[in-house]
DNA sequence: TCTGGGGTCCTAGGACCC
DNA sequence: TCTGGGGTCCTAGGACCC
């Protein structure tokens, strides 16, 4: 059986984890822009409660937050990513779970070769204890013959009290929990396909399920068919193949929209910046570098215009210096003056493992491979022990001269 | 006034090869 | 004027996920 194990709340639930004092209180977590924007990106059950959604711009809701007294908490990644891997080395710890796959920063999968559901509800609830000990974190799991089933029960398992967060879903009840399942629920099947499905008269899971493969097939592709398949309970998903990650991206929106050249190779180093640190924190190098530019494109009034422009590296590295200088050459290709940027971004692939990297037989003398993991090592020693960017390029700017500022208002 | 950030996979079409 | 058949690789764009 594959079990599925989500985090209730995840930003939220991590928010509060050390606010006992909160408990019972609406509060959201947002990424509040010092211009006043940003969204709600997630929310306790108190804060559903008041009418709340994930995705409200903080303007929109800025009374109905105020009335509530809603605690608002300014996202922290590091925080969540920290949360995120307690939960994991616990469960690897303790080796409750076969073949543990991390899906995503608040949701696992795992195997567990028990058919009987009330050994296999003791032992869910054992990883679920485990959890809840090591981060403070509640869960929901869900455990079926699939991975689409298994979060189909984890579905449930959020919806109804009665399972105590806990939803075993065996092959007799695929059909009563399909046809009480929208076909927008159903993971894989977004926004666009539900539209479709509905205008077909397609509205339950079970629905689906009963459409011939090749009308799914021709409606949705390749990865159609794959949830078409997993629905009926034919594993069809492979998640724990998955080879190392393949992109690091790091972006942007500004709270003021950029206008000038300088302005924004500010902002794209700092990305750079922020993206070899966290390549290198996983022991990778990358071989590709991608650098986008992009004007506010809910600004109708305004000119719009979007670009990204890559470059292939001889021989894949880590260094900042040398992507950024890479990526400030992309920049200036791409900028184009007379426009307002309101967001960027840098991307960086074909990563590889750092151990094994392939010299470039015409290396420039002035990059030095073995210098350069050196200088590296002590830039990201340094801005660890002294906070980030203690040590960082010049081009990335002084925190004591908000340049931003000098842009327009959104 | 104000609308996120970080990923994956698939497909069609074009360029190019013999 | 007419213009094959069989491949590979790359890219842009779309759809999905959290």
């Amino acid at each position: 059986m594959i079990v599925h194990i989500d985090c209730n709340n995840f930003f939220a639930s991590c928010e509060l984890a050390t606010r006992p004092d909160l408990q019972g209180k609406p509060a959201v977590v947002a990424n509040v822009t010092e211009a006043g924007g940003g969204i709600i990106l997630a929310l306790n059950n108190e804060a559903k409660a008041v009418g709340l959604k994930r995705g409200n711009p903080i303007f929109q809701v800025k009374n109905l937050l105020k009335a509530k007294q809603v605690t608002v908490f300014p996202v922290n990644h590091a925080k969540y990513e920290d949360f995120s891997r307690r939960i994991v080395h616990a469960v690897l710890k303790q080796d409750l779970l076969q073949d543990f796959v991390q899906y995503s920063i608040d949701e696992f999968f795992g195997e567990l070769p028990i058919d009987d559901a009330a050994v296999l509800r003791d032992y869910i609830l054992k990883v679920k204890d485990l959890i809840f000990a090591t981060a403070g974190i509640p869960v929901s799991c869900g455990a079926s013959s699939t991975y689409t089933l298994a979060k189909v029960a984890t579905h449930y398992a959020k919806r109804y009290a009665g399972y105590g967060g806990i939803c075993i879903l065996p092959a007799d009840k695929y059909e009563v929990a399909l046809k009480k399942l929208s076909v927008s629920d159903v993971w894989g099947i977004g926004r666009k396909s539900s539209v479709k499905l509905l205008g077909t008269g397609i509205q339950s899971a079970w629905d689906f399920v009963s459409l011939s493969e090749g009308y799914v097939r021709k409606l949705f592709s390749l990865t159609g068919v794959r949830t078409w398949r997993e629905l009926k309970g034919l594993p069809s998903i492979d998640l724990k193949s998955q080879p190392q990650q393949q992109s690091i991206m790091h972006s942007r929106t500004f709270a003021y929209m950029i206008p000038d050249l300088n302005g924004l190779k500010k902002e794209v180093s700092n990305f750079m910046a922020a993206a070899c640190s966290k390549l290198r924190g996983q022991g990778s190098v990358c071989r590709c570098v991608s650098v986008f530019i992009a004007t506010n494109p809910h600004r109708l009034d305004l000119q719009q215009y979007t670009n990204n422009l890559s470059y292939k590296l001889l021989s894949p590295t880590s260094d900042t210096l040398l992507l950024n200088k890479v990526a400030m050459g992309l920049l200036e290709n791409i900028y184009k003056e007379g426009y307002l940027y309101k967001k960027a971004g840098v991307v960086l692939s074909e990563l590889s493992d750092s151990s094994a990297v392939q010299l470039d037989l015409f290396q420039s003398a002035v990059h030095n491979p073995v210098r350069s993991r050196k200088l590296m090592g002590a830039i990201d020693a340094i801005n660890e022990k002294f906070g980030m960017n203690m040590i960082h390029l010049s081009v990335q700017g002084n925190e004591a001269e908000p340049v931003e500022k000098k842009g327009f208002k959104s």
